[in-house]
DNA sequence: ACGACTACTGAACAAGCGTTTAGCGTATTG
DNA sequence: CAATACGCTAAACGCTTGTTCAGTAGTCGT
């Protein structure tokens, strides 16, 4: 009868937007029906339309619930991170995500399908993290931490980029290398050749190559 | 009648095979019926079924020719790379990818869905890509262009992932930076700034500061 | 005690899906 | 000149989808 995953005592409410977190990151939206959805969190499919209205209705809300596990995570950091960079190790965007969501955590696998289908949302996130990186890297730069860049936006953009390729590519690095690169031993990893190669560099400059 | 977009002479089932792949890399296979791929290719819904047997096995014609369009532009710059690294401008996937398909190619687009859902096709593509990575990394090393890494499995999954990424996140980088970056001009910028951070790197070292 | 409200369900609905079927016209083949 | 085969279509089939509807059980304020 309760082959639904009951998460703590939450209200049926949450445990449909949970169910349907999980179900939309692992599958999409369009591959998941509202059926499964509420078999997984053990109700009624018609209970999944009376909390929210509709199917999109959902996707809304769920959106809406990951948008603001993200910007949580970024926002606490802000000032955690100005202190981190200036002192010891420094992070990246991919560490801080492994370290806030727990192994298993469907948030990752959701975020890559917010920047990949090209929705609103998906956009905003990115465009608030740009913002975000290039503010840093100012500070960064200022401070003598980073090296000043010829083209600071896309410089920006590529360090950001760099860093959400590995959220985004996570089960591939995962195939490829051996280890989660979310996992603790995949981050030490991870951090050690982006570390390396970020402040010692990983090409030879030969002469005569400039950019073009 | 003719709402469909011709193809130069192509027979109706190239003509089938191409649509669905620009609609399936523009709005993924799920979101995508066979009723509309036939209307853009401007037959009639059974004769996608006849050519190609179901939805699923349009989709693998589509996967296949694909992979060969992207296998293609990797092996015939195998030879082609190891002397452009030596040699000149260090190249990059991202740059070969934009170089080799023309403005408004589904073709980027199409390998984003293959990287992001999590199909057998996508991961064979990952795959091969990594192992040429590597041995090029490998040759790179020997030849003293590219520095030794400390870790020359996660070294060779960072820098592809790096590339990959901007093709992933094509169009995010674009509302960033104001340039689409597989354009001449984009390309331009962005490699600018990735061989500044491949060579002199764009942090500095802090002391204290390793891996793990 | 009683109506009102909320959480929730089983059954059904219309619409859209992938696919099948029967058949059209036009070639190619014996 | 029949016969077979091929490219192709209109119409319909069965199924699944998101959603609606009518109704049940429990709780709360009065």
């Amino acid at each position: 009868m309760s082959s639904a995953v009951d998460e703590g005592d939450l209200t049926a409410k949450a445990n449909i937007r949970n169910a349907a977190l999980r179900l939309f990151a692992e599958r999409g939206h369009d591959a998941v029906t509202v059926r499964e959805i509420a078999a997984a969190a053990g109700v009624s499919p018609a209970l999944v339309v009376h909390h929210f209205g509709s199917k999109d209705g959902l996707r809304a809300a769920v959106d809406d619930y990951a948008g603001q596990a993200f910007d949580a995570l970024f926002s606490m950091d802000e000032h955690e991170l100005a202190e981190a960079l200036t002192g010891g190790s420094l992070g990246s965007v991919a560490e801080m995500f492994a370290r806030a969501f727990p192994h298993g955590s469907p948030l990752p696998a959701y975020l890559r399908r917010l920047l990949l289908v090209n929705d609103p949302a998906g956009a905003a996130l990115f465009g608030r993290w740009y913002a975000l990186t290039r503010r840093l890297l100012d500070s960064m730069t200022e401070l003598g931490v980073a090296r000043p860049a010829e083209d600071p936006a896309v410089r920006a953009a590529f360090l950001l980029v760099n860093d959400l390729a590995l959220v985004l590519l996570r089960n591939q690095v995962a195939a490829a290398i051996g280890v989660d690169p979310l996992t603790p031993e995949g981050i030490a990893r991870w951090a050690g050749e982006a570390t390396a190669v970020y402040t010692k560099g990983a090409f030879v400059a030969t002469p005569g190559q400039e950019s073009s």
